[in-house]
DNA sequence: CGAGGCGTTGAATGGCCTCAACGATGGTGG
DNA sequence: CCACCATCGTTGAGGCCATTCAACGCCTCG
């Protein structure tokens, strides 16, 4: 909890925000400089460390975020307890779309790697939105990438053998990269993501070490051997 | 393929379109008859047998439709040729909406069950989204219901026993219902949603209907015993 | 230095999958 | 009209994979 920027240094490209991920995604490229001076309200920036929770399933949603470094988890509960974690919010995503609508958040918010996120009204953006189409199509966009983001989850993370499921998210945490290493999460965490037990995994990851298919760089950081998990995750 | 009906008539009432659900749920609820009259493209109504495909993956997107009855199901393919269900469309869901954004479907839409829909071109939506704000609350709406949707598929179906989906997967079928009726899909189709074969599907239900938790009504038609049904969902 | 968290591994169980067979149903063509 | 076939739901047997419960080493942190 640490930064406070103004939006007039936000829009003249001042201070952190020159390299804002809001600006290069574009999601308020189309606002004009008008646009910006009638809001009144800071744009705040936070720097979060892992395991911090940025917003609970039921608050009541009054900003959106958008991440410009780090990873967080999303995580819905179910009525046993357990969690499910059923997306990832990394650098350029967008938090709390459903804050726009004035819904409450439907999922926890928790913080997997050190994090910087912006934070911004909801009610600003619902006002542009109405009124400037350029952000109406981004926001568009955001939910339908959302949306993309959720089938995948089903379609390859929940799906198959351990072993496929595994490889599928390994390959999905590199992709849009440019290099093959990768920091990984707690067991615990990507069996949430899989479906799959805590144990099962850890087995699964040492199984690939042990075959080549993981090499490790440091704790928790690992090469990966691309092709060949692809043809795991296949099988 | 069947009626077709000019849009002023669906904006003065007449014709089947008076009981259309798009009116009742108000997607177009905020456009004045002068909005209507900027439209010269048809609405087209369709009826459609199961088994019928509204539209493919990858297909250009030009259409958006809504459900009136009946059911569909949206369809992703694996790469090993394997198919997993990851929504239903029932009536007043609207299908397509990444065709606003000029994206192909994401998904192979199959009826289900007989069903009727309108369609409507997706850049008349495109075009009065963008200067009508109501409207376009209404499109966001529509994108965090295909969302929350897809995050409960998730946490609901995809996680747990096979006890545990099954009886989840019917609870939601007869959920915002009067009745405690509900007709089932083909085995496969509900193992393609629940992520279970169709084996498994298959024995789970008989199963349930020696407990009594479903009584057989007419060919794949049962009535539910909610309670119980509740006990098992949970465990 | 002890405590707790995390990753790993072992052993045993069980739930789901695979492969197979069979009956019922419905549509088709002789 | 009926034999035929395809489809679908059901059930059985066997095997495998993931879970469960447990233990252990390593690390960080108080």
């Amino acid at each position: 909890m640490v930064k406070n920027v103004t939006l007039r240094e936000a829009w003249s490209g001042e201070a952190d925000c020159r390299n804002c991920s809001l600006r290069h995604t574009v999601l308020f490229a189309g606002l004009t400089e008008a646009d910006f001076e009638k809001i009144h309200d800071p744009i705040d920036q936070f720097s979060l460390k892992p395991g911090a929770c940025l917003y609970r399933a039921g608050d009541r949603g009054e900003y959106l975020f958008t991440v410009r470094t780090g990873a967080l988890k999303l995580v819905q509960y179910l009525p046993d307890g357990s969690q499910r974690i059923v997306r990832l919010a990394r650098a350029t995503d967008v938090l709390g779309l459903e804050a726009i609508l004035e819904a409450p958040y439907q999922h926890e918010a928790v913080v997997l790697q050190p994090t910087e996120v912006c934070r911004f009204p909801a009610r600003v953006v619902k006002a542009l939105g109405a009124e400037n189409p350029r952000l109406h199509t981004e926001l568009m966009s955001r939910w339908q990438r959302a949306l993309s983001e959720a089938d995948a989850w089903l379609t390859e993370l929940s799906t198959g053998s351990a072993r496929q499921r595994v490889a599928r998210l390994l390959l999905r945490l590199v992709r849009d990269r440019e290099s093959c290493e990768c920091d990984l999460f707690g067991r615990e965490d990507m069996g949430a993501m899989l479906g799959i037990t805590t144990e099962t995994t850890s087995r699964t990851i040492a199984e690939f070490k042990r075959q080549g298919l993981l090499v490790d760089l440091s704790a928790n950081r690992f090469l990966l051997d691309i092709p060949n998990l692809h043809r795991v995750a296949e099988d």
